[in-house]
DNA sequence: ACGCTGACTATTA
DNA sequence: CTAATAGCCAGCG
């Protein structure tokens, strides 16, 4: 019996509107409790996207119209902000009561927060 | 159509 | 720990 690692699919359910992805991505990081974290890799593979690029870019495109989104709850998968040369996440997160250990998150293993686990 | 780029990830050295 | 590589896929010129 082959263990194929099946490619995850982009599933997009007949019948549903439209509401691409980008929306998606955005309403489950709004979901992302304050003081956890999750990653771009968790969040894709919740929504069934194969890139997690996709979530990084989906996160790019947050215009601050609308409700907000806490993209500084979102991070790599070991644990470090990325594209945060202006420390500005760094600081949004300490605010919550998450230690940062330069770019790296002290206990993100214990602070990682599960959307298909969890939620 | 084609090549490059990118808020990623896993593996290997 | 860092660096290099490969895989991944949507968007853009």
């Amino acid at each position: 019996m082959a263990k194929s690692k099946e490619r995850l699919i982009a599933v997009k359910p007949s019948g549903v509107k439209d509401e691409s992805v980008t929306h998606l991505i955005h309403d489950l990081v709004r979901q992302i409790p304050r003081g956890r974290v999750t990653t771009y890799g968790a969040i894709a593979k919740v929504l069934g996207l194969a890139n997690p690029r996709m979530v990084g870019k989906a996160m790019s495109q947050i215009d601050g119209k609308g409700k907000p989104v806490p993209a500084q709850r979102v991070v790599t998968s070991s644990g470090r902000l990325s594209h945060d040369t202006s420390h500005h996440r760094h600081t949004l997160l300490e605010k919550e009561g998450i230690l940062l250990n330069g770019d790296k998150i002290v206990d993100f293993k214990k602070l990682f927060w599960d959307p298909g686990r969890e939620l």
